[in-house]
DNA sequence: TTGAGATTGTTTGGATGCGAACAATATAAA
DNA sequence: TTTATATTGTTCGCATCCAAACAATCTCAA
């Protein structure tokens, strides 16, 4: 190969590579697919709105996870974030560097960590998020309006398949 | 909260949260899932598959973008597997530490690294990729069949979208 | 009351992950 | 030929990212 390909090229040549395989390449390209989108829109989003913002991908995920839930725990924010909790500890302390979150220790549960947003944060994500949102309407304005709930349906459909 | 929420009381809570926003609900839904199906199946591979073959996520792009396109060029394999060449440089790295791989300078352009496969590799490609792949047909088995075509289309107006 | 077992957040060690700076190489114009 | 510019892979610094080990805390049965 010598150019950049296009993803047809590309699927083409996997398919020719892997043919005595028997796979199923309708599956392959669902999963392959998944990826390919799901790291392009974070790539852009990093690089863009957030990049202003000076927060990575987790770190905002993080941070929208708590706004929408404070005052919350930090297992909640880490089951629904999908990130280990060991990676939680860091990417809380770098927001509690930047003067966005505050921890604090529950009062009826001594293990427990809860975790609020601070005024800083407030403000921030009062203007971030709406921008963050325009950016994911323009990601999907190829997509029909009638197809976008059953794009968000299938999605559900995987990790609910996953979960389950 | 106390418990842990299902989807749908995780994104009424958010449209409640946001009522006074003016967002575009259904894009954010979409962008949401992506991330959250792409999450939950990355971490349901590497917990099983790959753990078998003790290759982290990325260790097994870059094998399988390699296995594709061998004898190919650094660039190549960053570009296919969405990952920066710095990020390319570590991996490589690690997989020739087990011996899958193989560095090779370029002949006719001295700034170039060349990639191949090593016969361990291609080994453990030849039985864990069969594997990977009943378990992309397990994950997407919970969506019509008609309708799997239609996702990886509106995945691949997503990629489409950003890289245009 | 007490002590075994469960739960939680942090630490540890190692592997990703990226942008920016860098050295080596190639290409172009002068 | 020479010099400026461009391209490529690596290095550097730092921020994720996870499994496993850990200390602190809670629960509950004996």
């Amino acid at each position: 190969m010598t150019g950049s390909c296009t993803l047809a090229e590309t699927e083409a040549r996997v398919a020719n590579r892997l043919r005595h395989m028997n796979l199923d390449f309708e599956a392959m390209a669902v999963t392959s697919n998944l990826f390919r989108a799901a790291s392009a829109v974070r790539n852009h989003f990093e690089r863009t709105v957030l990049a202003e913002a000076g927060l990575s991908w987790t770190a905002f995920v993080v941070l929208w996870v708590t706004w929408i839930w404070e005052p919350t725990e930090t297992r909640e924010i880490a089951e629904e974030a999908s990130i280990s909790k060991a990676t939680l500890t860091g990417v809380l302390t770098t927001l509690e560097k930047m003067g966005l979150v505050k921890r604090s220790r529950s009062a009826t549960d001594g293990r427990l960590v809860i975790v609020t947003v601070l005024p800083a944060g407030h403000k921030l994500m009062e203007t971030l998020f709406p921008e963050f949102n325009r950016h994911e309407v323009d990601v999907v304005s190829d997509i029909k309006d009638n197809d976008r709930q059953a794009l968000a349906d299938m999605l559900r459909a995987i990790t609910a398949k996953i979960a389950g």
